[in-house]
DNA sequence: CGCTGACCCTGACGGC
DNA sequence: TGCCGTCAGGGTCAGC
């Protein structure tokens, strides 16, 4: 579901209320998530307080005393904070629980979220490989422009490769690609330094106005307290098929690069 | 090495 | 009303 304006909303919406909180008490309901839930691990967690709350991609990161524990949302998990007498519903897959009986859980129907714990001088090195932070100074164009040379995949493609770039998704590729006035299924090395300086500053600007909206341009996103986004119809050519282009009026086109649907203006992005 | 497509799941939605 | 096909914002991996 979440994107990583949506997964940074969250992370902020998590500091204070976790902030130096001892975990409890974990309770695994439904462990089948990507990887099996480690029911184990995660009750040693128990009486470690939380140090920090902070995000990597699109990766929660809960720092506590002597392990890490990691939140991955997938396509469509959520996080609520409630009580933990508060009625499970279905798909809740498991409660981490704190000292002030605060409970944070974690809902995930598609099951493509993860949850994982490690010792924290034995951090995982899939964290490594990842790409850099787009919103960090180092994404800068010239950093585009260095890493499309050899690349030859539409440059909606390396956009969302997370090697690359990470926690750019379906939603804000096609929208800040809109924005740059590029199109999606141009082969990424054709680009000019002009081009990615461009993308880049447009990228930037999409993923801050999105942090600011809270998350909420999504429709399916859900807030720490259960409210759904209000999809303040603030995107412009993500699931805008087939109506006009709020540039020039020309009807917007559906193509699906790399497996993904991917919309856009044929006018206002040229090839 | 770079890239694509299949796949992991459930639920929502549109067409018939 | 119900059934069926299609699609969904992510990430991994096999295979070309």
């Amino acid at each position: 579901m979440p994107e990583l304006p949506e997964v940074e909303t969250i992370c902020r919406g998590l500091q204070q209320p976790l902030q130096q909180k001892t975990l409890t008490q974990v309770a695994v309901r439904q462990d089948q998530l990507r990887y099996k839930v480690p029911t184990v691990a995660l009750k040693r967690l128990n009486g470690q307080v939380v140090r920090s709350v902070g995000r990597r991609a699109k990766y929660l990161l809960l720092e506590l005393e002597d392990d890490n524990l990691l939140i991955h949302l997938g396509m469509s998990g959520t996080l609520r904070l409630l009580t933990p007498t508060t009625k499970i519903r279905k798909h809740d897959h498991a409660d981490f629980i704190f000292n002030d009986e605060l409970c944070m859980r974690f809902n995930d129907p598609r099951r493509f979220g993860m949850i994982l714990v490690f010792k924290k001088n034995d951090q995982p090195v899939f964290l490594d490989s990842l790409g850099i932070e787009p919103l960090s100074r180092a994404c800068t164009g010239g950093f585009l422009y260095e890493q499309i040379q050899r690349r030859k995949s539409p440059i909606k493609s390396v956009l969302m490769n997370n090697k690359i770039i990470v926690g750019v998704g379906n939603i804000y590729a096609a929208e800040s690609l809109f924005y740059a006035k590029i199109s999606p299924l141009r082969p990424a090395k054709n680009l000019s330094l002009d081009d990615c300086n461009l993308l880049v500053k447009e990228l930037k600007k999409v993923l801050r106005k999105a942090i600011q909206a809270g998350g909420t341009t999504l429709k399916d996103f859900y807030s720490l307290e259960g409210q759904p986004g209000y999809f303040t119809q603030k995107l412009a050519v993500y699931g805008r098929e087939g109506q006009s282009c709020w540039c020039c009026q020309t009807r917007l086109i559906k193509s699906v690069i790399a497996g993904r649907s991917t919309v856009f203006c044929c006018q206002c992005q040229p090839f």
